[in-house]
DNA sequence: ATGTTAAGATAGTAATTAGTTACTAGCTTT
DNA sequence: AAAGCTAGTAACTAATTACTATCTTAACAT
């Protein structure tokens, strides 16, 4: 029952601390996110965050941390044991669907970090995981083309681009309607013109439609 | 010669300060622009802009609408006079790709107020622009099932929804990178692959690129 | 029971924020 | 030339920010 006991050990403060973040950022601009809003929302004084770290900075470089690991974790273990380069790459795609709409603090995190302008721990992080995304992908659509499931005339740069693009604008359309519902049902049928755009073979005539 | 003259009329000093605030935006997170830093770019005192504007949302109002304006006219202007639907489509696409290499706060800007939770009239702005964007989309669409140039069978909401997916994946890489001119010369080989999705017929088999 | 220590509360700080106010230089109108 | 208007300055204000110094309490081992 007691969801807030008062006293916690400091790794379990700090782990709190930032799952709060996270929360907190899927209602509001991260950059309007203030130590005495965290501290508020775990019933705890502002003062006392700073016994758990040193400052704010290092708040988000835990946060970044969080974010790189749950998400390549998530997608690494949906592709797992799937022969087909373009299932795993469609597996890959709903998990990390699915983890935002879990998360929806998660993108304003990450669109708020590489906004910045200065180089800070937590953008590095960031970048860190989107070059480690990219190589995924890149691995995968290799062997798509290999496989002979994709088009061998296939732009590889471009159809990496596009995959995390196409991820980002349902992302940013289900922001926009605040609808996180239309975030997984949009996914598949927009993952599907995406398919056709590298795969080998035609899609969505008519009669393969219901 | 100078480009700072001491004393504007109100409506060029309003002009400017929206310009001032869109070129901020290119270089800084959005929601970090002051007042201060707005006057200090136009070399005037910070009391200065509310001899013009009555508060700070009302700036992001302006600066909101001269968005709207005027990337709507630009993706009108692109498309105008273009027979084909696809081609039509593309002319926008990259239309819209070329305003923001030379707007690139524009994109921040409007993520920033997306991201919004409270409704400010700036957010009503902007999302009255997606919308309108997403008709003449759909518009676009729907013209080119009739013509045959795209798949009888395809899913309208995604293959708008992509589109503009696809340039918010484009404007986020560049983002990343720090570099606009990539912006330039990826866009027309991601927009192939989406023309692929959405299209009746297939390209980019290894013949057909040189 | 008592002493130690980790975790939290209280009440501050200096810096920064949007917004205000009293005043002025330089026009234009009369 | 007097009077008023326009655009701007300089110096504030109250609120909010990240961060800190000091005091208090809870947990636990002996």
């Amino acid at each position: 029952m007691d969801t807030f006991p008062k006293h916690l050990p400091a790794d379990e403060r700090r782990a709190a601390t930032v799952e709060s973040v996270v929360e907190l950022a899927g209602t509001q601009n991260p950059s309007k996110i203030t130590t005495a809003s965290i501290a508020k929302h775990m019933r705890v004084t502002q003062g006392a965050l700073f016994r758990h770290f040193p400052n704010k900075e290092d708040i988000w470089r835990e946060v970044a941390e969080w974010v790189a690991e749950r998400l390549l974790a998530r997608i690494d273990r949906s592709a797992q044991g799937i022969e087909s380069p373009l299932a795993a790459m469609e597996a890959m795609f709903m998990s990390h669907i699915e983890f935002v709409a879990e998360h929806p603090g998660v993108p304003r995190i990450m669109f708020g970090e590489l906004q910045r302008a200065e180089p800070t721990p937590a953008k590095h992080i960031v970048q860190t995981l989107i070059q480690r995304y990219g190589e995924r992908l890149h691995r995968l659509i290799e062997q798509g083309k290999e496989s002979g499931e994709l088009s061998p005339g296939l732009d590889n740069e471009a159809a990496a681009t596009l995959f995390i693009g196409t991820i980002q604008g349902l992302v940013m359309q289900s922001l926009l309607a605040g609808d996180v519902e239309r975030l997984r049902s949009d996914a598949p049928r927009v993952f599907a013109i995406y398919r056709r755009g590298i795969g080998r073979e035609i899609g969505h005539e008519i009669g393969s439609l219901q």
